[in-house]
Order: C-alpha cells, then sequence, then structure tokens
DNA sequence: AAACTAACAGACAGGTCTGTCTGCTAGCAA
DNA sequence: TTGCTAGCAGACAGACCTGTCTGTTAGTTT
C-alpha cells in the first residue's frame, strides 16, 4: 500500500492482465484492485494501451532476463548456453497461474497494426537476435538459422505448456535444442 | 444465400471469430454478417460459447484434414510424412489473414476451467496422438518423446507465422524437424 | 501563508455486450 | 383449413466497457 501508484497500477495490471488477457479486464478492476483512483490511473496511462504496453514491458524485462540467467548458469560454452535457457522455459512452465506467452496471448486479441502487435514483433526479434548472437558465437553453420529453430521451440514450449500439465514437454524441448545446437555446430 | 441459417452463421463465426478472437467479436456482428436473426442464432448456439465450440470443431477438421494431406504427400515412408507435415505449416502461414492456431488464440483469451479450454487440449491431444502414431511406425526410439518435440516445432511455427512474415521460418521448421526425426530414428 | 502536486472518491456519458422476447412471414403436412 | 416449423426483424433489459469530470484531502515547496 505504500508503494506509489504507479507501480501498484501496474502490480495489478501484471497480474490481471496475465491470467485473463488485457481484454479480459475492465479498467474498472485494475482500479479496484490497485487501490487506485481512476483520475491516477488516466493520468499515468491516458489510454488502455498504454497500460497494456507498460504491461508488456514489464513482461519483457522478465522473460528476457530469466532467459539470459537461465543461459549464464549454463556455463561458458555457447552451446551450453543456447541449451540452457530452455531450463527458463521449465521454470516458467511450473510456476503457479502459467498461462502462456504473454505476448503471444496479448497479440492474439490485438490487431495486427496496433501498437501492441508491434511491441510483441519487437520483443520477438530482440530475443531472437540475443540467441543469433548466441548461436554465433556457438560457431553455428547458420546462426540465423539455428537461433530461429530454437526460439519455434521456446514459443511452442510456451504454448504448450498451458495446455498440458506434462512436466517432461520442457525437457523434450530441451532436448530437442541439443541435438539442433550439435548438429547445427558439428564442423563437417 | 441460399444455404441454411446454420450453415451461414458458422461460415460468418468462423472468419470474424478468426480474424478478431471470438472475445472479440460480438454476436451483433455475427448476425450482421450472416443476415440471420438473433432469435434463429441463439436457436442453433443458445449461448455463444456453443458457437465458439462449433467454430473450433470447424478449425479442428480443417487443420488436421490439412495435417494428413500434407503428410500422405511426402510419400509412404513414416519419417518422410513426420517431416512432410510441416508443408501444413508453411501453406497455412502463407494464407492471407493468417492469424496463428486459432485453438492457442481462443485458449489464450478464455478461462482454463472452460469447455473452451477443454476442446484446446483435446485438439492438441489428437493431434499429437497421431504423430505419435506416425513416430512409432517410423521406428522411433521414443515416439511420444518425438511427437512432442515435433509439435512444439508446429505449435512454435503457428505462432511466429503471425508475428513476422518472414517466409523462411517454416522452412527452417522443415528443417529442424528433418533434423529430429533423423536422430530419433537412427539405429545406433 | 499560499500555491502546487499527487492522490482519493465516485458520478456520469455514451457505447457495446449477451441473451430474451414479441410479432410477422412462408412453406409444408395433416 | 389448421397447425407446425424455420426463419426474419428488431425492441429491450441489465450488465459492463472506456474515458471524462467534479470535488476533496494531504503533503511539499516557495
Amino acid at each position: 500500500m505504500n508503494q506509489p501508484a504507479r507501480e501498484r497500477i501496474l502490480d495489478a495490471a501484471f497480474r490481471l492482465f496475465y491470467a485473463h488477457g488485457p481484454r479480459g479486464v475492465g479498467v474498472d478492476t485494475v482500479i479496484a484492485e490497485s487501490g487506485v483512483a481512476k483520475a491516477t490511473l488516466y493520468k499515468h496511462f491516458p489510454r488502455k494501451d498504454d497500460l497494456i504496453l507498460a504491461y508488456l514491458d514489464r513482461v519483457d524485462q522478465a522473460w528476457f532476463g530469466q532467459l539470459r540467467a537461465a543461459a549464464r548458469a549454463a556455463g561458458d560454452d555457447p552451446r551450453d548456453q543456447l541449451v540452457g535457457m530452455f531450463d527458463a522455459l521449465a521454470s516458467a512452465c511450473r510456476r503457479d497461474g502459467y498461462h502462456g506467452c504473454a505476448f503471444i496471448n496479448t497479440a492474439a486479441e490485438s490487431d495486427p497494426a496496433s501498437d501492441v502487435h508491434a511491441r510483441t514483433v519487437e520483443h520477438k526479434t530482440v530475443v531472437r537476435a540475443w540467441v543469433t548472437d548466441l548461436a554465433r558465437r556457438a560457431r553455428a553453420r547458420d546462426p540465423g538459422r539455428l537461433a530461429r529453430q530454437l526460439t519455434l521451440l521456446l514459443d511452442g514450449g510456451l504454448s504448450a505448456g498451458v495446455l498440458d500439465a506434462d512436466p517432461t514437454t520442457p525437457a523434450a524441448a530441451k532436448a530437442a535444442a541439443r541435438t539442433l545446437v550439435e548438429t547445427a555446430c558439428r564442423r563437417s
């Protein structure tokens, strides 16, 4: 309660938007949940879309941070890091209230011409660029393609995690990643 | 206009729901687009959810049919079929107005305890069972795991196709599939 | 003390949503 | 003719949506 209003709004929005999708949550609910006046919310976020974008920024920081942390934890070899980032997927799917990739979910309900959609594309692009860089350092034959394949697995895993509590799924994704990395980095 | 009312409703719902998400389309819009009376719609589909479920059934038939057709077109060898089904992904992403996996999109905006969510899980389960069967016939070491990995790639590709018009993505997915199939079916 | 800022509380407008209900028309069967 | 079914047209209720606006309270700066 002692946090500044902006933070309280974002906290509530994060929780509610992720659980029900931005379109499934009314501004009034965010207000009630954050204990903030309506005028205050609209002062910080003039349109609901602004709040959604701020929400996506927060998701971006959190998820990208987890990916990098998982990669770093896997050691110094870039090939291990490419595989290790899939540990972030496993943790995410295990988390209570896991509901898939916030970006994909939000983009699904928004106009392809909207800012929200653009922000999603940007997020995925940044992540893939980072993976591409790792793949380059791992001396993959075609770093861009390997990065694309790994992010496909990642996004697929994020989607599958919602639909199926099967705990072996992230492990299968990780194993597939290892196979792809080894194949792409083998000096033949 | 001469089609029975039920078909006209479903046609309009299919188009509108896929483009904007079921939650993004009002019943009134479906009515206007299908040229049907409101009472008629509610006679065939007492709740909006019933219409959404019918929509998902139609999507299931269409997508699963395309997957099987693509696999069949790849020849008799089950390994080729496992790879060949990715041609359905490429066609789907190329299609105008492509908007990702209708099931994932719909599930993203619906309660995890809802019928809609359950139907999505069912769809993904049925597809994966079919892929598992193919993997078994391909003599994969662990058919269930290979099927899981391939469907992860498939779902990832469906998501990526919305966010990025990059035409090489489906090809990268297919290449990854080939690598995974070859690795899983190699008698070592 | 005066002015300014941030925030709270909540009414309100104008629109959209789902779902119900009343009436009307047309074809078909007994 | 009588009754049944399928459908069209559209009003209506009640809830919920975003965004605006008025007015009040408390703390800080000048």
